[in-house]
DNA sequence: CCCTTAGATCGAAGTTTGTCGATGCTTCAC
DNA sequence: GTGAAGCATCGACAAACTTCGATCTAAGGG
């Protein structure tokens, strides 16, 4: 018969241990929503972000370089990281470019985007 | 008298450039949030959320390391990770070490928990 | 006691990331 | 055509991150 089990009682239910758990997530998506994670996992690109949600109208990569103290080159690179992850998209204007939250943005970067203030 | 814009007309309304912007999000904030995500930033630890989501019991590191195909130190380092960014914690029942979701989570550790299925 | 086991911590290797300066490209003014 | 201005790209370098093996600590079993 049964054995009992050897551990003392404890203040919260405890199962004895390495029980099975529920089947994991699938690689693609958890690699998905890890690279969109990662996206925001910058000071400067959450202030990005929080700055589009913010404007009515797309936004120079003019006034992110004025308002960064960062270089131009440096604030190209956050603004090309956040359009790879899915959270923007650009358009030129002679010689400026533009950029804005997509329209079309994916599911995760969507709710991703919903928890910047 | 004012000279007209230079610009030509164009598909969307564009101010001209350089416009003000709205206040920044203060750089604690800022620092914070970007600190929670940094948390998510890995598939491991997104996979690991996911767990102790779907789970009704905390987790033992040993269901943890037999899970991942990681050495029992990388498995500690990120539930550590995730204990620093506010969304686990942990106690011991004897040799094991069990994590849960926390009861008392930061707000914006909570929100971005919201994104993860 | 001694030994085993679970987990945390330490030190190191390899990779990724943020930042910069330099350069190239495109557009516009003259 | 020439020059200047706005951006993107490239190459380099320091810092941070992931991962591992080795070691240390704590708890139990004999």
């Amino acid at each position: 018969m049964a054995k009992t089990l050897p551990l003392r009682e404890t203040p919260e239910r405890v199962r004895g241990c390495c029980v099975p758990l529920a089947p994991p997530l699938p690689d693609q998506l958890v690699d998905e929503l890890a690279s969109v994670y990662k996206a925001l996992a910058d000071p400067t690109r959450v202030q990005m972000l929080y700055m589009l949600k913010a404007a009515t109208e797309a936004i120079c990569v003019c006034d992110f370089t004025a308002a960064f103290d960062l270089g131009q080159p440096t604030v190209s690179h956050h603004l090309g990281k956040l359009k790879s992850a899915g959270f923007i998209d650009s358009f030129k204007q002679g010689v400026w470019a533009f950029y804005r939250l997509r329209d079309d943005m994916p599911d995760p970067a969507r709710l991703a985007l919903a928890t910047i203030p």
